[in-house]
DNA sequence: ATACGTGCAAAGTATTTGCAAACGG
DNA sequence: CCGTTTGCAAATACTTTGCACGTAT
């Protein structure tokens, strides 16, 4: 995925150096379609045979927020989910299931529009905004 | 205001008993404009000399969302909030202030409009939405 | 060589739960 | 009376921090 050769190069660019866990973290959450808690990611590194400490997982996670590299997500229950955020600054939105807790992630133009139109009469300075849909997916509705 | 009365009559025909604690919880949210943390909430009943114990708190409040009286709101930082969902059905929406913490809350029928076309295409049963917009508040952005 | 990165374990928050005592009906 | 509600304290879940050691440059 591009989004990892771009986050590698933004974090070498920016004085940070090559360490292992940090990378195995970039190149996990780089092949992800949707958003990832601290916990999913250190059990599947572990589960890639490329085991990294929590901490680590945390600060890499840190580190790449603060780079706006990645985008922190609250789908609820109290746990940070994390995605990559692409460079051209497309962002999605989240839909997340109530009974199975699985979470998708969804775009939509128009909605896009509509959120950008009701920040601009808000008098504040809006910069980022989070669409959360629940209710039943297709599986746990039958 | 005419949620509490609301609230108390409901959980008195389910068969909850009127306890001195989960009724102070109560007659604090009908009074709030927004949402407001287990904290927020166990402080202000402490200093206007109604303590309780912040367990009885968060029981209150998981009582009162099962029987959708309350609206739990995620509006990050992981922390969670909670507001009175007015028996008509109406909602609101948040802004979080990035510098002071500060949330408010807001309301746009288009935005609403535009949330149901898109969860109506989603093949999701969605029953919930929230929005959190994130951005400087007038006194911060100065 | 030197500062940054990492892992472990301990500390910190927010929230939940177990239990005995207080209380409402 | 009897079951619900409450408060305290202990437990849990997620996240952050302190520190000693390893590693990239």
């Amino acid at each position: 995925m591009a989004w990892t050769k771009y986050a590698l190069e933004l974090l070498d660019e920016t004085g940070y150096r090559a360490g292992g866990a940090r990378r195995a973290v970039v190149e996990l959450l780089g092949r992800q379609q949707c958003c990832l808690s601290a916990q999913e990611i250190f059990d599947r590194l572990r589960a890639a045979k490329r085991p990294v400490g929590i901490a680590s997982v945390y600060r890499a996670l840190e580190t790449l927020s603060e780079l706006r590299l990645v985008k922190r997500v609250d789908a609820g229950g109290g746990i940070a989910r994390y995605e990559p955020a692409p460079p051209d600054g497309d962002h999605n939105h989240h839909l997340v299931c109530r009974d199975c807790g699985k979470v998708e992630a969804f775009s939509d133009p128009r909605l896009e529009r509509a959120v950008d139109r009701v920040a601009d009469g808000l008098g504040y300075d809006v910069d980022e905004h989070e669409i959360v849909l629940t209710g039943a997916c297709s599986d746990c509705a039958a």
